[in-house]
RNA sequence: UGGUCCGUGGUGUAACUGGCAACACGUCUGAUUUUGGUUCAGAAGAGUCCAGGUUCGAAACCUGGCGGACCAACCA
């Protein structure tokens, strides 16, 4: 080995656990060094963030070792599953940027070769048909302190046991009356391995398969096969199922299969959200969100209406990492990944959330002239266009403080500002209401200060945006916080929904600069010194409706706090 | 109290398998800035759960504790 030409380069790349296994698979040449990965939902609900990350996780280890990748849809519980899960989990993973090409598979594919497989464990004495009640099969199987016990039908000869899964199959036995189990070891001290269950009865409607079959076969055999099947050389799951691995050897094992290899890794957790799909769920059917789509759910679909990119998520999902300790990622590093990527795209605009009218009072009435405004100053070509500026303007209510405390430099009496790409002013006047309300501020502005022909010689520290009364258009903007006011909210006594945010959403009525009515649902903005917008599907014609993707980062407001 | 897995700054991951702990987010300074954004420069913050042991040398290996997660669905 030659010497590196930086010396501080570490001499290898740093890699995960999985990375880690993966490679030394390769350099013993095991499946001819080749790599072959999955992505295996139930369809029964929306694909969240953390799936997002095992997509990125399982597609992006097939990328990186030029292997395949599979979408396959784990459908083997018909009574949980619906095909709207499909088409969205499909969209969702497609929109993240997987590509499968027609490997998109479902464990139903393989229903009648598990068939046949487990005919074959039947003859060899591998497995039985069980009459035992789901009570009885419980209470045989023992505790993990105390072995099972056989049940009585353990002992059934396989040609018994064979016509009786027929009869199974063929629907001559009530849902529940028996089910098909293996005979593995009941002493073990591992739960899952005292004879699972393999096959089920449940008399109902496959939204794949239709009526074809009345038996179904357990996650536990399914899995291992479906991945044999497919030729999946590295099976990553989570952390749970790490107590099912050696089932999932002894069915590759028994029935000599391609040995598919299954590797855990820690589910990864957010803060101030929550995860399962069961409490997810609850959101919505108990409305305290407007559905699986809400901005504020942790949800791709969310993620996606509330202006995430892909790009972002895929930056997340590399940052975070994987590894087999239980984690908690701080939101902040998501929120952190949006930001660097809409900083890159956004189209900077000019909004003013919550108005002040100010009027230039040296300002020709009548006149309007239109200033010119960068699109993004972190993209060049990406040019500016007009803007219309008039006497009168909105300008944001907190750029302007009557006692300002020490290093405001917005606007306050007597004070100077500039406003973005138009002129220097410097308030005159404060008009209050009957209730000393601020109404209106009465300023002058600096006629040869305009951006870029300033000839003032000024110098002012704030710059504030702002909009023309006269040309400002209506939206609804909606802002979001954080779902839940607590860390780690199913970490807390009681029931999570009392830790919901109150202030999670919140709407209000902002004046935006024309150029926004035009604008396009896959459009990115930034309002400048607010945040990152985009529009929502809820816009009609005549009612633009924004969300707040992020906010940005505030120095002022933690100057503030202190 | 049976088994399996896990314990590294506030957080998430590293440390090329034994050579006095690195990167990122966050935090704090300062500079630049017509966005209190971006960018740039810098700082603080862990001595690796604890105790022994092996070794010239341990985050890593061994032993014993402690702590946490998961496992007894005809769910996945």
């Amino acid at each position: 080995m030659k010497n590196n030409e930086n010396t501080n380069a570490p001499a290898h790349e740093s890699l995960n656990f999985i990375e880690l296994i993966i490679e030394e698979d390769i350099k013993n040449g095991k499946h001819n060094g080749h790599i072959h990965t999955r992505f295996p939902p139930e369809p029964n609900g929306y694909l969240h963030i953390g799936h997002a990350t095992s997509i990125c996780l399982n597609y992006g280890l097939a990328a990186k070792y030029n292997g395949l990748f599979n979408l396959r849809f784990d459908d083997t519980n018909p009574e949980a599953e619906d095909i709207e899960y499909v088409d969205s989990i499909r969209d969702d993973a497609q929109w993240l940027g997987a590509k499968w090409d027609d490997r998109e598979f479902y464990a139903s594919d393989y229903f009648d070769k598990m068939y046949e497989l487990a005919k074959v464990l039947i003859t060899e004495g591998k497995a039985y048909v069980d009459f035992s009640t789901a009570e009885e099969v419980a209470h045989l199987k023992g505790t993990p302190t105390q072995p099972g016990t056989p049940s009585k039908y353990r002992s059934t000869s396989p040609t018994e046991n064979l016509a009786l899964f027929e009869r199974m199959r063929n629907g001559e036995f009530d849902q529940g009356q028996c089910v098909l189990r293996a005979k593995m070891d009941l002493s073990s001290p591992n739960m899952h391995l005292r004879d699972p269950i393999m096959y089920r009865i449940k008399k109902v409607h496959h939204h794949q398969t239709g009526d074809k079959w009345c038996i179904y076969p357990m996650y536990d055999y399914a899995h291992p096969i479906s991945d044999s099947i497919e030729g999946i050389t590295h099976s990553i799951c989570t952390l749970e199922f790490e107590v099912h691995r050696p089932a999932y050897e002894w069915y590759l094992r028994e029935l000599n299969m391609f040995p598919s290899r299954q590797i855990e890794f820690a589910r990864r957790n957010l803060t101030y959200t929550i995860m399962s799909k069961r409490y997810l769920k609850r959101l919505v059917t108990e409305g305290h969100v407007k559905g699986w789509d809400d901005p504020r759910m942790p949800t791709v679909v969310g993620l996606r209406r509330r202006g995430y990119t892909a790009n972002a998520i895929r930056e997340f999902a590399d940052r975070i990492g994987v590894a087999k300790r239980e984690n908690v990622t701080d939101v902040g590093v998501l929120e952190f990944c949006v930001r660097e990527d809409l900083n890159k795209i956004a189209t900077r605009v000019m909004g003013v959330l919550e108005p002040i009218k100010v009027v230039i009072t040296n300002y020709p009435e009548g006149k309007t002239e239109m200033v010119s405004v960068e699109n993004n100053p972190e993209d060049e070509t990406s040019g500016s266009r007009e803007v219309p500026f008039s006497r009168e303007i909105y300008i944001e209510r907190d750029d302007f403080m009557e006692n300002p405390p020490k290093k405001y430099f917005r606007l306050y009496p007597g004070g100077t500002v500039r406003l973005k790409s138009a002129y220097i002013i410097t308030c005159d006047e404060v008009i209050k209401d009957a209730a000393d309300n601020i109404v209106e501020l009465r300023c002058s502005y600096i006629e040869n200060s305009r951006s870029g022909a300033d000839t003032s010689g000024l110098k002012v520290k704030g710059t504030i945006h702002w909009v023309s009364v006269a040309h400002a258009i209506t939206a609804e903007v909606r802002l979001y916080d954080r779902l839940f006011t607590v860390e780690y909210p199913s970490n807390e006594d009681g029931d999570f929904v009392q830790y919901l945010n109150p202030n999670s959403l919140h709407t209000l009525t902002a004046y935006l600069e024309p150029s926004l009515q035009n604008a396009q649902l896959a459009d990115r903005f930034q309002f400048i010194r607010k945040g990152y917008f985009c529009l929502d599907k809820d816009t009609t014609p005549n009612h633009l409706v924004f969300n707040q993707t992020v906010g940005l980062k505030d120095s002022w407001a933690k100057e503030v706090k202190k």
